[in-house]
DNA sequence: GCCATTCCTTGATAAACATCAAGTCGAGCG
DNA sequence: CGCTCGACTTGATGTTTATCAAGGAATGGC
């Protein structure tokens, strides 16, 4: 791989406290690769070969069955992706394609877990990626199903604000229709509750979405009692 | 703790393959106690203090905010449960109770942690287990988002009969209307669903189900195309 | 510039699901 | 035994969500 993304990768949160030494083995068989908008990186039930780490780009996790696709997690550099399917040489459980053009690191995942069993501080910063990720989707899960439509997404943007340092306007990244199948919902059914949304503090125009009134939003969204955890 | 219930615990795919003299320190400071039935454990929101392992009885995992809970898991014997919160040193994110009287250990979690930070293969198991448990996740997720309600229970008894040894006739554990909400629908509802499963080969005395046609409620279910995780 | 395409929105309709209200069945208990 | 209680079922009704269909707005190509 070429030495302008290594400073990135080594912050990463799952390579930080590795051994140098460690991390440059491990570094040194992995590729970086540019992939095309809309590529499909791999599929379910694929045996996972690779642990992924997205350097720069956009790409969608999702399980499609049957014509029935949904999306899972949306990828947003720098991180890595699908790590409980490398660790455990289990074939991949989602399948991933790119929204945008990608850079891709590319780790092998038998050398991932070579890695691990002789770095300790990397297994542990494994460990703890995967238990942040099982808490994701335990809230993800939770929210499917006690919260109606409007009120997931109520919770979505209160939790994006949140998460862009509280600002109380901005951008939605990428299309509503992946936002509402990453919600649960179909695309009509977004955009209706966006209505609803309306009289609850929050307004929308186009992509940008103020939250006009955040104890409305609040009141009407009743997010989690567990604050979310800090990344 | 007793020295009865050690060689169970010791056999736990998380305490498995650690050093002996590490386990023993571990389980040296953990409690062994008898909890009645319908005895809240912990509730969300805690600071995860212990590592549970139900040794014996039934446990119940939930989210609850305001008047809707949600069961997410159905704990049996000999298995460990909220090893993430534990191992991250994080609030619980769910609630536990006793759904039968049970005899749980009780592992400090500061201590194994300490523990883990020594134990290589401690450490291996827990990411292990943590990384099961993502996968169990992104499963139940994606069944609440792309199956209504008749295919989940569908699927449910597809899983369930293939744990137990592909048997085609077996007893329901627990209430219905428990199972009624660990497949996120009422009561009412689930019996409305094994209505509908009556002409896909399924057939339901009681808590007695049988599996009449199995292909006709492959057909009807669509269960996953990977297949689930061996245990 | 104009056209075609795609995304988004809105409305009408239908399906899935929840809620409310009986009623049945069986277990536990006096 | 008869009673009560709770779990389960079934039916009627209302809410939520999906589906179908059409129109508007933005985008890219020619």
């Amino acid at each position: 791989m070429r030495i302008g993304e290594k400073p990135e990768i080594a912050r990463l949160p799952l390579f930080r406290e590795m051994a140098e030494s460690q991390r440059d083995i491990v570094l040194a068989g992995s590729y970086l690769q540019v992939f095309p908008p809309q590529l499909t990186l791999f599929e379910a039930g694929q045996s996972a070969d690779f642990l992924h780490v997205l350097v720069d780009g956009l790409v969608e996790l999702f399980v499609g069955g049957n014509g029935r696709d949904t999306t899972m997690r949306i990828v947003e550099p720098v991180s890595s992706f699908i790590l409980a399917a490398a660790l455990t040489d289990m074939p991949y459980l989602m399948s991933a394609r790119t929204l945008a053009s990608s850079r891709i690191l590319l780790v092998p995942a038998s050398q991932l877990r070579r890695a691990i069993g002789k770095d300790s501080a990397l297994m542990q910063a494994a460990m703890h990626e995967l238990a942040l990720w099982s808490r994701d989707l335990v809230r993800a899960l939770t929210d499917m199903k006690v919260r109606q439509s409007a009120e997931r997404l109520g919770n979505y943007l209160l939790e994006y604000s949140s998460r862009s340092g509280n600002r109380e306007k901005f951008e939605l990244r990428g299309e509503k229709r992946l936002l509402a199948s990453l919600l649960g919902m179909t695309p009509e059914n977004l955009s209706r509750a966006f209505g609803t949304l309306k009289n609850h503090g929050v307004a929308l125009d186009g992509a940008q979405v103020t939250i006009e009134n955040l104890e409305r939003l609040r009141l009407f969204a009743r997010p989690d009692p567990v604050p979310s955890d800090p990344r």
